[in-house]
DNA sequence: AAGCCATGTCATCTT
DNA sequence: TAAAGATGACATGGC
């Protein structure tokens, strides 16, 4: 289990090490944090205010994706996922020519011919301007982007046809491609090839017939790997028994980013992404597919939906608890369920996300439903099950509207109101044509779910036969609100109940926000004592310290001038006396003896002191 | 039983 | 003008 865990970081590592080859910093820790974050606190400093940001509007830019709107570090989340977007838009071909160098590390001895790296290293090294300098040792090859340009591809690849648009990096990429029999070598380059394609458009590379010249060692080694059974996993170990990438590298990489790099376009051989990497293959060992697949294949969507969407869900913490998931993923994955999964439901993960806090990742599809991107933003990471997902539903194939029913992310809404459970394993109750609505209703009736606590709208929504959920009445954009109050032949009441509900569940957001808030402020205000009192007895103690200074100051001047006084004489000789007398510091800095002032000077004074206190108070 | 606290809801005002 | 947000006030339920 701990060799699986293993490929999955080191898909992280690859995204992580493509990011870092362009200078990118992709941290998106926070968002792997707090897309788990439950919210239970409220209290959570300035920035877990409740936003009521009307985040369907964000998340349509970004992939059907969904975080909690709750979730503080959703701005981080934006912009990471932003910046993977431009990281896929740059195109830059020492994406791959790193990777590849990185991915050829990843084949251990026994799976190499004998030509292995360093035949690699002869049948590369001639190097396109930049000279036998870089040629020194495997180690500058595999660190120098440009060390591993090859010109013997010129009978090798299509690029030789001096029709590719690839630099040279892409010929190494074939180069090694061919020379390399590691089926992981042989995977990975495949998800190199594949990642440039997208990112290069360009196609021949991507060709599968370019992908396998080798295909003796190809297939020998895929049916060796498809050998293997699942608990045998450990076989695979071997075949990255010599990976040492180095756990410094920092993995605060989402996988559903890299996910999505190559999302869509994917075959066997043209692997998963860079995050995928040798994660893939004891699924591609036991999906048992041939190696020209086409891009929407059962891989895709078994490692898209069941591995990291699980793995997302889990959080690198809960690896170990996703590598049972994945090895129960691996049992049932049968040809038959393959098919299935090809039909864009992806895996069903409904065992993964029955926590109360759990915000059900799983069943985050890939939503075709452009105008519906904003269910259930309020829970968060939750997202909205597609249509698929979301049906499943006894006796209920009729449904006509895009609205999902499941309410995932009413755990993340407050106790009082919105139960848990609700909607969670409710049946459809969308649009349904009115025979059918009732038949979903009893069936809501036999699911025990009116045993649960629902809030007050919930019974109201369902008592009226309104077909959506609390949170998507008050989650969904208002343009798409009025259409369905206009469009879905509600009655004056429906409408009433749609739009009361709507403006209180926005109202409980923005209560508990105010609360927020209040709090906040409270506790600044508090903080802002503290500090000052904090700043107050710092000041005082400072004057003490003063005041001790500056007696003990005049002390030493009093003695210095008895000193001197006592050693001074007068006119006839006489030592003075220091009760009459005192020592002045003048303004020309030279000391002479003056008279002390006699008492009834200073009484006057005091008297006209208190003369004047006797006016004030008059 | 009273008090405290968290939350939902309403009314009202502001944006 | 409508929608949404902000907030005080009140009600309710749990502890």
């Amino acid at each position: 289990m701990l060799k699986a865990k293993k490929y999955l970081k080191e898909g992280l590592i690859q995204l992580t090490i493509l990011l870092s080859l362009i200078g990118v910093r992709v941290d998106l820790d926070s968002y792997l944090s707090g897309y788990y974050s439950p919210l239970i606190e409220i209290n959570l400093g300035p920035s877990s205010a409740y936003t009521q940001t009307p985040f369907h509007n964000l998340r349509e830019t970004l992939d059907g994706y969904s975080v909690h709107p709750k979730c503080p570090e959703l701005d981080h989340f934006f912009a990471s996922r932003r910046l993977l977007e431009e990281v896929r838009t740059l195109g830059s071909p020492r994406f791959h020519t790193s990777l590849n160098a990185w991915l050829v590390h990843q084949v251990s001895p026994t799976d190499k011919t004998g030509s292995g790296p360093s035949s690699n290293s002869s049948s590369s090294s001639s190097n396109i301007g930049n000279g036998p300098a870089l040629q020194g040792s495997e180690d500058d090859r595999e660190h120098l982007p440009d060390a591993d340009q090859a010109t013997p591809e010129a009978e090798h690849g299509p690029c030789s046809t001096g029709a590719c648009a690839f630099p040279k990096e892409e010929n190494d990429v074939q180069i090694k491609e061919e020379e390399e029999p590691a089926p992981v070598t042989q995977l990975a380059h495949s998800s190199t090839l594949e990642q440039e394609s997208l990112l290069g458009g360009v196609t021949s590379l991507s060709d599968s017939e370019s992908h396998h010249p080798p295909t003796f060692d190809f297939d020998q080694h895929w049916n060796n790997l498809l050998s293997l059974s699942v608990t045998d996993l450990d076989g695979l170990d071997s075949l990255v028994e010599d990976n040492d990438i180095t756990t410094a590298i920092s993995q605060d990489v989402s996988l559903h980013d890299a996910m999505l790099t190559t999302a869509g376009s994917f075959g066997v051989t043209s692997g998963q992404g860079m995050a995928l990497g040798l994660a893939a293959l004891p699924f591609a060992s036991v999906c048992n597919l041939p190696g020209d697949e086409p891009p929407h294949n059962v891989l895709s969507d078994c490692l898209d939906e069941a591995v990291f969407d699980q793995i997302n869900q889990l959080g690198l913490e809960g690896l170990d608890n996703m590598d049972m998931q994945l090895i129960n993923h691996l049992e049932n994955v049968t040809p038959q369920v393959l098919e299935d999964l090809d039909s864009d439901s992806g895996l069903s993960l409904e065992s993964s996300s029955g926590g109360p806090v759990s915000p059900g990742v799983s069943d985050m599809s890939s939503s075709s439903s452009s105008s519906s991107s904003y269910y259930e933003d309020e829970g968060g990471a939750t997202g909205y099950s597609s249509d698929a997902d979301a049906l499943p539903l006894k006796g209920i194939a009729d449904y006509t509207s895009e609205w999902s029913p499941l309410d995932h992310s009413e755990s993340m809404w407050h106790d009082h109101s919105y139960s848990s459970h609700t909607f969670f394993n409710q049946p459809s109750v969308t649009l349904l044509h009115k025979g059918i609505k009732e038949e979903a209703l009893s069936d809501i009736e036999e699911s025990g779910l009116h045993g649960q606590q629902m809030s007050r709208d919930e019974l109201r929504a369902q008592a009226m036969y309104i077909p959506f959920s609390v949170l998507q009445i008050v989650n969904m954009p208002v343009e798409e609100f009025l259409e369905i109050l206009d469009g879905h032949g509600f009655s004056a009441e429906q409408v009433t109940l749609l739009r009361d509900i709507r403006r209180r569940g926005k109202n409980k957001l923005a209560a508990q926000n105010c609360r927020k808030r209040k709090l906040d402020a409270i506790t600044g205000l508090q903080e802002e004592v503290e500090r000052l009192q904090a700043q107050r007895n710092k000041m005082m103690r400072e004057k003490q310290l003063t005041a001790k200074t500056m007696c003990a100051v005049g002390h030493q001047i009093k003695q210095l001038t008895r000193d001197i006084l006592a050693r001074m004489r007068d006119d006839s000789g006489q030592p003075l006396n220091p009760e009459r007398v005192t020592l002045q510091c003048g303004a020309n800095g030279r000391v002479v003896v003056q008279p002390l002032r006699r008492p009834s000077v200073s009484t006057s004074s005091g008297n006209k002191t208190d003369k004047r206190k006797k006016e004030k108070k008059q």
